[in-house]
DNA sequence: GATGGGGCTTCCAGTTACTGGAATGTCAAG
DNA sequence: CTTGACATTCCAGTAACTGGAAGCCCCATC
């Protein structure tokens, strides 16, 4: 099958498919006679693979790791399971830091009255002005 | 003051002041005669602002808007809160994102034994042959 | 006066994971 | 025979920096 038809069964675009192989994290496929790509169903199975792996954030160096897993046999499921985890911290990581900044913004956005009127206090907090309602004493 | 000096007094590195320079997110400082650049107060208060800005995630697209809307002493309120809105609902998005892949990740995770032989659902699940367990019809 | 260690300048290149576009070649249908 | 959809390669751009090289500038010390 052609490279447009390995697209659409992996969900991955052609270019991507290109990429990931000028990256040499697939191997270069077959050619056709014309010079296009082939690709065999095990390709397509690799391609699912890689797909499946961004698709839960896994970097390429990630995915080059854990291809290389899918394809020893002899792997220790340890190794696969150290890969996820480190994903997984990463993943908190970011959530975390996420979870600080929409806590701030939607502090801001709240108490701005979001009128005509200039006076803003994310424009405010911004420049220094004024400290967060949370940072501030609690009255009494 | 020089950009070193600035640079600490806003939390801002160096590198990142003459990038956000060059890019026409700040007005070129004024320079001394050796070349240096020389930083104001209020230059750092503009730095400051941007790395608050940055902070909370905003696009540099965002800090100009932001840094428009900071200099214009007639602005509205309003229009300040709908950039922090638009910023609100993407960290909102990538949180939902983040927290599906976490979710599919710690339960391949959890149900991975992690030892020496190499059956894994991680891998399992990235080739497509097992179904996570949440998919699955309930027993009964 | 030479030297050494910062800090400053510029510019170029690399990062991540693609994506768009140009120029060109191939194939099947009407 | 032409049109349109596919395929190929290569170059460039994205976001927001960051690292490094090559070269001034300034101050302190020997």
């Amino acid at each position: 099958m052609n490279i447009g038809e390995a697209a659409s069964q992996s969900g991955l675009p052609p270019k991507t498919i290109r990429y990931y192989e000028g990256c040499g994290l697939l191997d270069a496929p077959a050619r056709d006679e014309n010079g296009y790509r082939r690709y065999s169903s095990a390709d397509v199975h690799m391609l699912r693979f890689l797909q499946r792996a961004r698709g839960l954030g896994f970097t390429m160096a990630d995915c080059q790791e854990l291809l290389d897993l899918y394809r020893d046999k002899r792997r220790s499921s340890a190794d696969v399971q150290a890969v996820a985890r480190r994903q997984l911290a990463e993943i908190d990581r970011k959530i975390a830091e996420l979870r600080s900044m929409r806590h701030t913004l939607a502090d801001l956005i709240e108490r701005c009255h979001g009128d005509e009127r200039p006076d803003c206090p994310i424009i405010d907090d911004l420049a220094g002005i004024a400290a967060p309602a949370d940072a501030m004493e609690p009255r009494r």
